[in-house]
DNA sequence: ATCCGTTGCTGACCTATGTTATTGTTCGCG
DNA sequence: CGCGAACAATAACATAGGTCAGCAACGGAT
């Protein structure tokens, strides 16, 4: 139920003392987020850091004319941003979809936690690196992948990374995004996202319905995604896809 | 001519013992690469940080089918992959464009570096943080931006980062990438690159001839790109683009 | 000086995805 | 338990950008 704590040990053991101050830092200030409200807007000054504990949210930049892009999702154990203190504002927003629950962090919290547990900064380190990893996919998969591809390489990782904090049941998590998250992720209209759900579900690949997601073919889902998970570096204690996906 | 130098130094003072500590760190183990060689390849055991010097290189992933998509440039002052050292291997390639010079950093000369100079560390985190929004932009870029403002937005991205190391000339700077090298860095084929660089050409905005770059009209060029230079965050010592750019 | 591989340029044609519009469905809320 | 606003589903049509093919220009090696 301290969902950053399952996370970060997907990477490393913890000791009770690395755990417990985790549990201490994230008990102390949670706030809560109505869904489709903005927790932090572009040109602000960064306030905090946040952890994810209940709910998805996601990072998004727009265009002067409207456009949108969603750089990101969060869901629960995700971090936005540790040590943004450093830059003077924001250059995206954060946003809730659903209802979210999230601990707020100040700089000093962090670094507190960070001076007295080397482990948990090493595993926030390796946090911070996969972020970035999933960044740079999201920039190859928007610029080579098709509309199909794309759409179950998204699917493939949000269901990795809600296995990895321990969201799933069997095939299935809840999916609470709508088909126009989904477009604005992708780089596609929702219309189009529609069309490319309605293949998916016909090649039997996946069922999405009511917010839920139910995986009815992982491996057809990955081929058809070229779906190669290395750049989520889970394999630190030899988990692999292979292993156990 | 110590680029890293003058980039960090877009961000914070530095004292003469920090200028000198990155000068002998970037003295000690040069290496050179030849055009179109590999500096690093996915799968390998991170080795080293590199400190670009001279050249230009990039970072790039592939499709098992071919395709091909640059996640960022490197020029002279990028440094690649601070703290990859706790991945266990690359989850892409990197790779030189033009003949490159590259100090190679191990881990201890990181550490010590940033053990003994703290003002360097903040800049290095700087330097990280701004890398990310980087790759966050490009994937906006990507995903919604049209084939004339995804290359205005590059060209755009690339003057300042070369500016802000002293590499442009005036108006004008290197720019040693093929059509094909910004087709895999936008997600277009090369073909529409150039339909699209000869629209730039015929509206006045660029010159592009020869690897040799000259903008003719900033104020077009942002324009047409929807350009916002806030995710470079260089505004630090009062910097900003309408201020002088 | 010449050759050959790489890069740049262009045209004809094609297709994946966008646009606009309409209708049905779901769900939170009073 | 019924209303209104999101959301999902589809259809008809439009277009930005891809594909394929060929040739021209350049530049480094011999």
């Amino acid at each position: 139920m301290n969902p950053l704590k399952t996370k970060l040990e997907a990477f490393t053991r913890l000791s009770e003392a690395d755990r417990s101050a985790i549990d201490r830092a994230v008990g102390r200030n949670v706030r809560t987020f109505a869904a489709r409200r903005d927790m932090a807007r572009e040109g602000e000054r960064p306030r905090a850091v946040y952890v994810m504990l209940e709910g998805w949210a996601c990072r998004y930049k727009t265009l002067p004319d409207g456009r949108r892009q969603i750089v990101a999702f969060f869901v629960p154990g995700d971090l936005c941003d540790l040590n943004i203190f450093i830059l003077k504002e924001m250059d995206h927003n954060v946003g809730a979809i659903t209802a979210v629950r999230a601990a707020e962090l100040g700089r000093h919290e962090v670094e507190r936690m960070t001076e007295e547990h080397p482990r948990i900064t090493r595993a926030l380190w390796w946090n911070e690196l996969v972020t970035v990893a999933v960044q740079r996919d999201w920039t190859l998969n928007v610029g080579q992948r098709s509309a199909y591809e794309r759409i179950s390489h998204l699917v493939c990782e949000m269901f990795l990374r809600l296995r990895t904090v321990g969201l799933t049941q069997g095939d299935s998590c809840d999916f609470p995004i709508t088909q126009t998250d989904i477009g604005d992720a992708t780089g596609l209209t929702s219309v189009h996202v529609n069309r490319t759900l309605k293949e998916l579900r016909g090649d039997g690949l996946i069922e999405l319905k009511g917010r839920r997601l139910t995986i009815l073919d992982f491996a057809g889902l990955r081929r058809a995604a070229m779906f190669n998970d290395n750049y989520l570096h889970l394999d630190h204690e030899g988990r692999h896809l292979d292993a156990n996906g």
